[in-house]
DNA sequence: TTGTGGCCCATCAGATCCCATGATATCCCG
DNA sequence: CGGGATATCATGGGATCTGATGGGCCACAA
């Protein structure tokens, strides 16, 4: 499964077209779809995404549930109906559906960040607010990691955008 | 299996038809009948839509296993009876028995929202309406999916995925 | 004949593809 | 170790194709 890593900044057009950043294009390589799921994250104001692997396995857990049952109705209506199905073009560029960008309030730019098997959308700013929120709070509390790495510091921290 | 993402909104014209959703139809290629199998949903005011494959697993497992209880063999043999297999034309249209349209309240626009290994129907507003209700409950409960034992052990390292 | 349903063609808009370009990071060679 | 050649990536724009939709013609049945 492929793994999402960093934080990268990318232009939308006026067509509505960003590049997905290299690395992570690289990560979903290999897949039958070439291309990204993205749908609205309903804990933040941004889009969360996916490669196609992750929602086969998805789709696989759910049919665990009963068919039919309550359970498996709510999960796999809450799942799959707002999610896009998004292909790359030639260039690696997706074109994100105008509801999601709305809501992440997306306009000209957008900020992707993995969060290991998936990764998040922002509109840039929205996304430096949080982590600089989320960094001072991990500053306050001591968080730390699990001492067995020996690259883990630059990990969480700001990943060098393409300024 | 392919399986059904996203909703589409299309427009029923005053012969009936419909356009099934290109990503759907796309999800059901392959098959020997090219249309889809629509049976009324008994828990929502929709149409239940899938592809004949998925119609002849169900049969496997009534007819040959345990997995479904008793109640949900009765479920499936009512299902099988008031099912209806609805052919393309040549577009990719399909003409909805007016039987199930009626029951779903549909009369000239029809959304598709897929659920992964099948599909619904229903009228437009009314399934806005039961979005946003799912959509608050999973706010409210932080509705998470089922979490993936099984996936650890083959180790983070996959080789195949290309860094 | 008349009604109903299916098949085929026309059309318009939006999505997709291909090609071009500048910038940057990388690599190789001296 | 420095400089230049090269490959990769992000980005723009125009041409093209697909998808959704409407309407008409033909076949079959009552």
């Amino acid at each position: 499964m492929a793994i999402f890593i960093g934080t990268f900044e990318n232009k939308v057009d006026k067509k509505g077209r960003v590049s997905v950043p290299a690395p992570f294009r690289t990560a979903l390589a290999g897949q039958g779809f070439q291309g990204i799921v993205a749908f609205p994250s309903h804990r933040a104001d941004a889009v969360e995404a996916c490669g196609m692997d992750f929602m086969e396995e998805l789709n696989q857990r759910v049919s665990g549930f009963d068919l039919f049952s309550d359970d498996h109705d709510d999960l796999a209506f809450t799942i799959f109906s707002d999610s896009h199905t998004v292909p790359f073009d030639g260039e690696g560029r997706a074109v994100l559906p105008k509801e999601l960008l709305e809501a992440a309030g997306i306009t000209d730019r957008a900020a992707f960040v993995g969060k290991g098997q998936t990764f998040q959308i922002w509109e840039p700013n929205a996304l430096y607010q949080v982590k600089a929120a989320a960094r001072e709070r991990a500053r306050e509390q001591r968080l730390t990691l699990p001492a067995n790495t020996n690259d883990g510091g630059s990990g969480g921290g700001s990943g060098g955008g393409a300024a």
